[in-house]
DNA sequence: GGAGCGATGTCCT
DNA sequence: GGACATCGCTCCG
């Protein structure tokens, strides 16, 4: 199978970087313009990049879950908005990040046309540059794992230095910003659904997505 | 390898 | 004052 199926023909995205005969673009604001499930199912294979102090960090996204709007009581916007969820009624193709348990960072993509809430979290990275980097941000000794990188979704914020006072509110349909998103035409052959994990409301849901058999993946389970 | 648990900041009631 | 979309460390087998 062609990596480079998928993206050659789509005229809706500009083309960023031609390097070594493969097209990359950046993923366009109508991606996200979409329900969360369908767009969370379609980040699979996409490529997270994050300029960091000159260099570049990236990741595969191999595992996201979707929450949705004001009607999932799982999800942040459940309780209506407030300064904190902002983003989440906001347009699509928005950073959404928070602070969870005094420690971690969690990343979502804000979907939905404007006005709408609902957003995709990414829980896992399979990392593709600037490893060395990642295992100095992440605090681990040089050789660990590379899995131990980017496996989770505190995991992979503390391995791109992404923080809700440097990141949220970012647009990750903007080549120029620090975090944004693209498609180097990769398409993942196996996309298996569960429910989603580490919640305790509406965790039955079936609308966590990970390509399966990717040892980067958070928990095969 | 798996279960249990502590660390720790921010937001909302 | 409690909940929390986590992680890494113990302890046990």
């Amino acid at each position: 199978m062609s990596p480079f199926s998928g993206s050659l023909n789509s005229s809706r995205m500009s083309p960023i970087a031609r390097s070594s005969g493969k097209v990359v673009s950046v993923v366009p604001r109508s991606f996200y313009e979409r329900a969360p499930d369908i767009v969370a199912r379609a980040l699979l294979g996409k490529v997270i990049a994050r300029q960091w102090k000159g260099e570049r960090l990236a990741g595969r996204i191999v595992e996201a879950e979707a929450y949705f709007g004001e009607q999932d009581p799982a999800a942040h916007a459940y309780i209506g908005r407030t300064a904190r969820n902002a983003v989440l009624f906001g347009p699509p193709g928005i950073a959404y990040v928070y602070f969870i348990y005094g420690m971690y960072y969690c990343l979502n993509i804000s979907c939905e046309p404007d006005g709408q809430a609902g957003c995709v979290l990414i829980r896992a990275l399979e990392p593709v540059e600037g490893l060395g980097t990642m295992t100095r941000l992440r605090k681990l000794p040089p050789n660990s794992k590379p899995r131990l990188l980017t496996s989770g979704p505190g995991r992979l914020c503390q391995a791109l230095d992404i923080t809700r006072s440097a990141h949220n509110g970012v647009d990750v349909t903007q080549p120029s910003s620090a975090l944004h998103i693209e498609d180097d035409g990769y398409e993942p052959e196996n996309i298996r659904t569960t429910p989603r994990i580490g919640i305790r409301h509406a965790a039955e849901l079936p609308a966590r997505f990970l390509i399966d058999k990717n040892k980067f993946v958070s928990t095969d389970k």
